[in-house]
DNA sequence: GGACAGATTCTT
DNA sequence: AGAATCTGTCCC
């Protein structure tokens, strides 16, 4: 299968991230209906995203062609999943945020103990990776070709402009200007926005004991 | 070699 | 508001 986006210039990430809003993330029986979505550029313009200090061994699915599957540790314990975009040697990804559960629900649940509501199952990047059960083994997949375990598929419909609302990425401080976070309006899976803040706490801040 | 902050989530 | 817990990056 091929699409569009698939083709589009790494420059054209946030239009991708706007357009992946709706569609459908299956993956080991369960479907996820995307309902939130971040942009991330990379050399040069866009000092958040992962590619921005160059290839690592961690980023370079990024560094790779587009559809497909960047996956990534975070905090040492969570997993977020990212569709990268653009040609080789243009760095882009789009970060699956959340979504809702459109089917396996109860695969899902049994993934998620922890959420109280279905709403919850895929409301977070990495709950949303959890509900999929990607390992980090899919990392550099395809997404759109059936050889990978997650597979993205377009709605039915398109979701229209006016649904869909763009603000500032989360937990982000760099580039906080960038309307590169797309979601549903009033969709109840879609992710609390939290403002970012530094990490409090990681050692007596006085240096006494 | 070491300190630190992070595209997070869950629990207090 | 704190904890769990790993890694790339920056600064010795």
């Amino acid at each position: 299968m091929t699409y569009a986006w698939l083709d589009a210039p790494a420059t054209a990430v946030a239009d991708t991230a706007r357009q992946l809003v709706g569609w459908l993330a299956v993956a080991n029986g369960v479907t996820i209906r995307l309902t939130e979505t971040e942009a991330y550029a990379g050399l040069g313009g866009d000092p958040a995203s992962h590619a921005h200090r160059g290839r690592t061994s961690r980023n370079a699915a990024m560094f790779g062609p587009a559809g497909h599957l960047y996956l990534y540790r975070i905090y040492g314990m969570h997993t977020c999943a990212n569709v990268t975009c653009g040609p080789a040697g243009q760095p882009a990804g789009v970060l699956l945020r959340a979504g809702e559960v459109v089917s396996g629900v109860d695969v899902a649940r049994s993934r998620r103990p922890s959420a109280k509501r279905d709403i919850d199952l895929a409301s977070g990047p990495a709950r949303l990776v959890e509900a999929l059960d990607l390992p980090l083994t899919a990392y550099g997949t395809s997404v759109v070709d059936g050889t990978g375990p997650l597979t993205l598929r377009p709605p039915a419909e398109p979701v229209p402009d006016k649904r869909v609302v763009a603000g500032p990425r989360v937990g982000v401080t760099a580039a906080h200007d960038l309307a590169w976070r797309f979601w549903i309006a009033d969709d109840p899976t879609v992710s609390a926005y939290r403002r970012h803040v530094p990490r409090t706490s990681r050692k007596d801040p006085r240096g006494m004991s």
